[in-house]
DNA sequence: GACAATCCCGAGTAGGTTAGTCAGGAAAGC
DNA sequence: GCTTTCCTGACTAACCTACTCGGGATTGTC
């Protein structure tokens, strides 16, 4: 009864990922301490590492000193690129999301409630895709910076 | 693995709610009508009439003839209140959901992650604040009618 | 080449949640 | 008293979440 919820996966991928982006540079990070840096199961973790990595997002090398890194700038990578992989499309409802079949809704003409569904559904996706993994490290409260695709950016809020 | 998500119970809800609105003014309408209006389940939808009276958003008479109405004008009844009504509060993550015991949170001091999850938060709150019943049945577009609190709107999305 | 540190993958699972159904009781009007 | 409607709580099947576990594949070091 109270969802609208991001998952562990979501929430936990974000962590991790801002863990690689504070250690840019650093060459890779073994899941053991990403894990204990968030405090976060490492086997649970490691099953999230795998789709972020097929998804390109991050790397990683095997054997001793072996790990994961971020395979672009922090700065380059979005909570919303994160969430996509990690959670799937980030719609409200099945209705309006635009990865499935269409047809799937059978109401859609004239469904009184798809209006609002689709400005959540944007509304969620702008402000997820406006916070890079660099604004998270930085101190700084952030009102919509990075700006979606170069447009001048106001409040995204 | 695809969260984010509205339940039925939110999205009937408001659908239920938008039949309400469309035949505000003609008294009473009971549930069957309601549910085969919007192809709902009655006995289901029944479960989501007791908490949104109890809330205050409908009222109801017995016996013949009777049925729920909506308490106030379309235009006065936000999506946003009936879905905190049937879905609790729109968090999404416990983390940043004020209703809860503070503290539930033990790492939110240094949480990289948390202002995000806010920003997610006061962005869908304050979409379905601004869009009324009125709002889902005129057939327009809406980019954000209704001033959240006499401020001039400019889009909410 | 042995060994150890890692990544990597799939199976399995306990518990919770969702989306309902159903049976029956309480008001209200005729 | 009969019918219509609201109203409530119990119940359930299916699904999903958040993990754990066991073991295999790579790679570097000695
Ligand atoms: S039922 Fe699909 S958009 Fe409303
Ligand atoms: S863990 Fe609670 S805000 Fe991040």
């Amino acid at each position: 009864m109270l969802p609208v919820k991001i998952s562990t996966r979501g929430q936990y991928g974000v962590r991790a990922m801002t863990v690689l982006a504070a250690r840019y540079g650093d060459g890779p990070i073994p899941v053991r301490d990403i894990a204990a840096a968030q405090g976060l199961s490492q086997s649970y973790l490691e099953q999230l590492l795998g789709p972020l990595r097929r998804a390109g997002l991050v790397r990683s090398v095997r054997g001793p000193e072996g790990g994961y890194y971020l395979a672009s700038q922090p700065s380059e990578v979005s909570v919303g690129d994160v969430l996509r992989v990690l959670e799937g499309p980030l719609s409200p409802v099945d209705c309006v999301d635009e990865d499935s079949d269409p047809g799937l809704c059978s109401r859609e003409d004239g469904c009184p409630a798809r209006k609002v569904w689709v400005m959540v559904r944007d509304s969620v996706n702008r402000v997820v895709d406006s916070v890079s993994l660099q604004d998270l490290l930085s101190g700084e409260d952030l009102d919509g910076r990075r700006s979606v695709d170069g447009a001048a950016s106001g409040s995204v809020l």
